[in-house]
DNA sequence: TAAACTCTTGACTGATTGGTACAGTAGCTG
DNA sequence: CAGCTACTGTACCAATCAGTCAAGAGTTTA
C-alpha cells in the first residue's frame, strides 16, 4: 500500500536480467516479482499487457543502448576504424565475455520468436547495416562489406553460444580478437579474395 | 489400453523436434504427448525421470548421429579435405539451412544449461576436436587448427541464430560457403604471414 | 490355458501458471 | 483540508503444469 520508488524505467534492467537468465517462458511472474521487487499489482500497472509488454520494453531499451553505443558511432563516427574497435570492445564488455547471454539472440532461437520477430530482426538488421557502413567508409567494396559485417555479427552470436557451452570465456575473447584482425583496416588493404584472411 | 507399436526409440525423433521447437520449459507433457502420440503413462514408462530423461535421450541420439556422420569421418577419414567438405554439407542439411535450430546450442544459452552442462560441453568439445584433427591432417599447425576449428563451429552456431533472426536461409548458406573457403586445403597452403599472398 | 510381463489409458493430485479485481495508501494539487 | 491520481499488496481465478497410479489390454512364456 505504499508508494515506494518505482518508476517504470527502474524495473527494466532487472527485467532484462531475469529474461536473459530464464528466457521468456522460464521467467514466471513470481520470479519477475522477486527480481524487480515489485508485486503483481505494480507490474501490471506499469506493463498492462503482462510479460509480452515487459519483453518489448526490455528489447526497446536494448536497441536504444546499442543504437547509442554501437550503431551510431559505426554509422557516423569520423574514424571508421576506431568505431569498429570500439564496437568490439563495447560488445565484449556488454556480453561480459560471453558469460552474459544475448537476449535477442536467445529469443531468435526460441519458440517465442514469432511474437517478437520484428524487434529481433530490427536489432540485427541495424547492427549489420551499421557495421557495413563503417566498413565501406574504410574503403571496402560494398558487397564485401556486407558479407564481412554479417560474418562478424554472426561470429559474436556464435561466440556467446560456444563459450557458454564450453564454459570458457577465453573462447569468446579469442573470437573478438579474431574479429579485431579481420575488420581492421591495416593500411595494407586485403585484396578482393577475402577467403585468405584466416592468418590469425 | 492397447499395445500399439511403441518402442522407446520411435519416440526420440518426435521428442527432438518438439524440444527444438519449444525448448525445455516450453515443451509441456501435453505437447510432448501430442507430438509423440504417446500418453503420459507410456511416456513415464519409457522415461521414468520425465522430461529430463527425455532430453538426455535426445541429446544422446544427437551426439551419436554427429559422431557417426561428422566427427568420425573428420577424425579417421583418409581424405581430410573431403571429410571437411562433407561435414559442412551434412551440417547444412541437418540444420535445414538454419531453419532448424540446434537443440544443443539452444540449451547452452537457456537457464537449463546447468542440468545438461556435461552433455552440451561434450557435444561441442567432440566437434571442435574432430575438426581440429582433420585440419592438422591437412598439414596445418596444431594451434592454428584449434583456433580455426573453434571459429568454424562458432560460425555455424551464429549462422543459425542470425539466419533465423533475419528469417533468411541465405545467410546460413553464405556462412557455410565462407567456411568451405576457409577450411579447404587449396593445394596452395597459407603461410603464417598472410600478407605474402600478394596479387600485386 | 494360465500366469507373467509389457505397455497404455485416463483420471487424479497438488502446485504453479499468467492474469484480474479491488481495496487501500501515499503523495500531489487545489 | 479535500479530492484526485499513482502506486501497491493480496485474494482470487481458471488453466495448465509435471507427475502418480490403479486398472486394463495385448503379447509372450510355460
Amino acid at each position: 500500500m505504499a508508494r515506494m520508488v518505482a518508476e517504470r524505467s527502474d524495473a527494466i534492467a532487472s527485467l532484462a536480467e531475469v529474461f536473459r537468465e530464464h528466457g521468456y517462458e522460464g521467467a514466471s511472474l513470481a520470479l519477475i516479482g522477486k527480481a524487480t521487487g515489485l508485486g503483481k499489482g505494480s507490474l501490471y500497472h506499469f506493463f498492462p499487457n503482462g510479460k509480452e509488454e515487459m519483453v518489448r520494453a526490455v528489447l526497446a531499451e536494448i536497441e536504444q543502448w546499442f543504437e547509442d553505443s554501437v550503431y551510431s558511432p559505426l554509422r557516423d563516427g569520423d574514424d571508421a576504424d576506431a568505431a569498429i574497435t570500439a564496437m568490439l570492445d563495447e560488445t565484449a564488455k556488454y556480453f561480459r565475455s560471453g558469460r552474459r547471454v544475448c537476449l535477442v539472440g536467445a529469443l531468435a532461437v526460441a519458440n517465442t520468436r514469432d511474437l517478437f520477430a520484428q524487434a529481433i530482426r530490427g536489432y540485427f538488421v541495424a547492427w549489420v547495416d551499421a557495421l557495413q557502413a563503417a566498413l565501406v567508409r574504410q574503403g571496402r567494396d560494398t558487397e564485401q562489406a556486407r558479407l564481412l559485417s554479417e560474418d562478424a555479427v554472426l561470429a559474436i552470436q556464435g561466440a556467446i553460444v560456444l563459450s557458454r557451452a564450453l564454459d570458457d570465456p577465453a573462447v569468446f575473447q579469442r573470437a573478438i580478437d579474431q574479429l579485431h584482425a579481420r575488420l581492421a583496416f591495416n593500411g595494407e588493404m586485403l585484396d578482393n579474395n577475402a577467403s585468405g584472411s584466416g592468418s590469425l
